[in-house]
DNA sequence: CTTGTTTAATTAACACTGTTAAGTAAATTT
DNA sequence: AAATTTACTTAACAGTGTTAATTAAACAAG
C-alpha cells in the first residue's frame, strides 16, 4: 500500500523544510536570534508543530551542526590528492582557518556552543566530530611515521594542533584580539598560523 | 556638606551589592541562568532599580568579567619571583589551565562570551585583557632575548601560545573531547600541555 | 512650617523566549 | 455510519530584557 509510504515521505518533507527554514534563519540572524517561533513563521506552521518533528531546540541545532561538518568535510575532500603528509597537514590548517572565517555561525555551532552537544546522549559518540578529527589524526600519524613530527602520540599531537587552530579562530571571532597592536590585529590568525607552522617544522627527532 | 557625600556612598554601596548579588547568582547558576530579575530578587529590590546603576545586562557582565581578571592576576602574581623566563612561561601556562578548570564560569566570561565585549565602546581598549596579555608578551620577549624561543615577534608568539592554551581549555570545557580515546579524555589538557611544552623546548634558533 | 522640586525607587507593560496540555478537524479504519 | 487515529493548532505557563509612567520620600526655598 502506497498511502503510508506517501505519508512517510510527506513527514520527511516537512522535517526537511523545518530544517531548511532553521538554517535560513540561523545563517541570516545567527544563533541567538534563531527562535522556534521564527522558524515556524517562515514555513507558515504553528510553533508547536516543530515539536512533532524535533525533541527540542537543541535537537535542531544538532542537525544544523551536522550540516556544518558536511560543509567542512567537503572543503577538506580535495586533500586526498596531497601525498606529502606535512604538506597535507598545512593545507588542512589553512582550510580550517578559512572555514572559520567564512562561516562563523557554523563554526560557533560546531566547536563553541554547548547546545548541539547537549542533544547528544551521555554515551553517544559524536560521529561527525570523530570523523573529522580522524582525518587530522591519520595525517599526523603519517608525519610521525616519516619522521617529520616528533609527537609521542598521534591523538595528543592532533589535539595540540587542533587546539592551536581553534584558539586562534575563536579568540579572533570573540573579539579578544583588541589587545593586539593594530598592525597585527587584522591578520593575526594568518600571522600566528605561519609562526605555528614554523614551530612544527622544527619539531622533529 | 556631608549629605551629598553620604548619598554618593549609599549609591556606591547599592551598586556594589548589585554586583555582589550578580556574582553570587552567576557563580551558582552560570551565565545563562543569571537574569536581571534573579539578581534583583537577591537584594530585594525591583528589577528596574538595576537599570539606575547599570546601562544594561552586558554592563553587569563586563563588571564581573573584570573580577575574573583580578582573580587570574592574583594567581599569576607570585610568578614575579621566578627569574628564569622559560620556567616562568611554563608556570604561567599551568596556572592559566588550572584557572580555566577551577573557574569555568569566569573563564567563559573572560574569553568566550561576547556579552562583556559588547559593553566595550568601539575604540575602547579592554585594559584588563591588555594587562594580562602583556605579562605573557614580556615573558616571551625575555625568552627570545635569552635565545630560548625563536619567535620572530613577541606579540605574535604570545598569541600563538595563548591560542594553544585557550584552545585546549575551551574545547575541553565545551564537550568537544568526546572524540578522544577514553584513556586520554580526562587528562587531555595536561597531556597536550606537556606535548606543547616539548614543542616550545625545541623551538630555538 | 508649608510650598515646590529633585531623587530614588516602584508598578505595569511590551515584546519576546522555550515548551506543554488540551482541543479540533480531517483522514483512515472498523 | 461510527469509532479511532493522525496532524496540527490554540491557549497557556513561566520565564526573559527593557522602558514608560507613577509614586513616595527627601530636600530646598519662601
Amino acid at each position: 500500500m502506497g498511502i503510508s509510504e506517501r505519508k512517510e515521505r510527506d513527514r520527511e518533507d516537512l522535517r526537511k523544510s523545518i530544517l531548511n527554514a532553521a538554517r535560513e534563519v540561523f545563517l541570516e540572524k545567527g544563533f541567538d536570534q534563531t527562535s522556534i517561533r521564527s522558524i515556524a513563521q517562515r514555513i507558515e506552521y504553528s510553533p508547536t508543530t516543530i515539536y512533532l518533528y524535533f525533541k527540542d531546540k537543541n535537537d535542531i541545532f544538532y542537525a544544523l551542526h551536522m550540516d556544518g561538518f558536511n560543509l567542512l568535510n567537503a572543503h577538506m575532500a580535495p586533500l586526498n590528492a596531497v601525498s606529502d603528509p606535512f604538506e597535507r597537514l598545512k593545507a588542512m590548517g589553512r582550510i580550517y582557518i578559512r572555514f572559520a572565517e567564512e562561516n562563523p555561525d557554523y563554526y560557533d555551532l560546531m566547536f563553541v556552543q554547548k547546545a548541539p552537544m547537549d542533544s547528544l546522549e551521555e554515551e553517544e559518540s559524536w560521529m561527525e566530530g570523530k570523523t573529522a578529527f580522524d582525518g587530522l589524526r591519520v595525517t599526523i600519524q603519517e608525519c610521525m611515521d616519516s619522521g617529520k613530527l616528533a609527537f609521542t602520540d598521534a591523538e595528543i599531537g592532533a589535539f595540540v594542533i587542533w587546539s592551536a587552530m581553534h584558539g586562534m579562530c575563536s579568540l579572533f571571532d570573540r573579539g579578544r584580539c583588541k589587545i593586539l597592536d593594530e598592525k597585527n590585529r587584522e591578520h593575526i590568525v594568518e600571522l600566528s598560523f605561519e609562526q605555528f607552522v614554523g614551530m612544527l617544522e622544527n619539531h622533529r627527532n
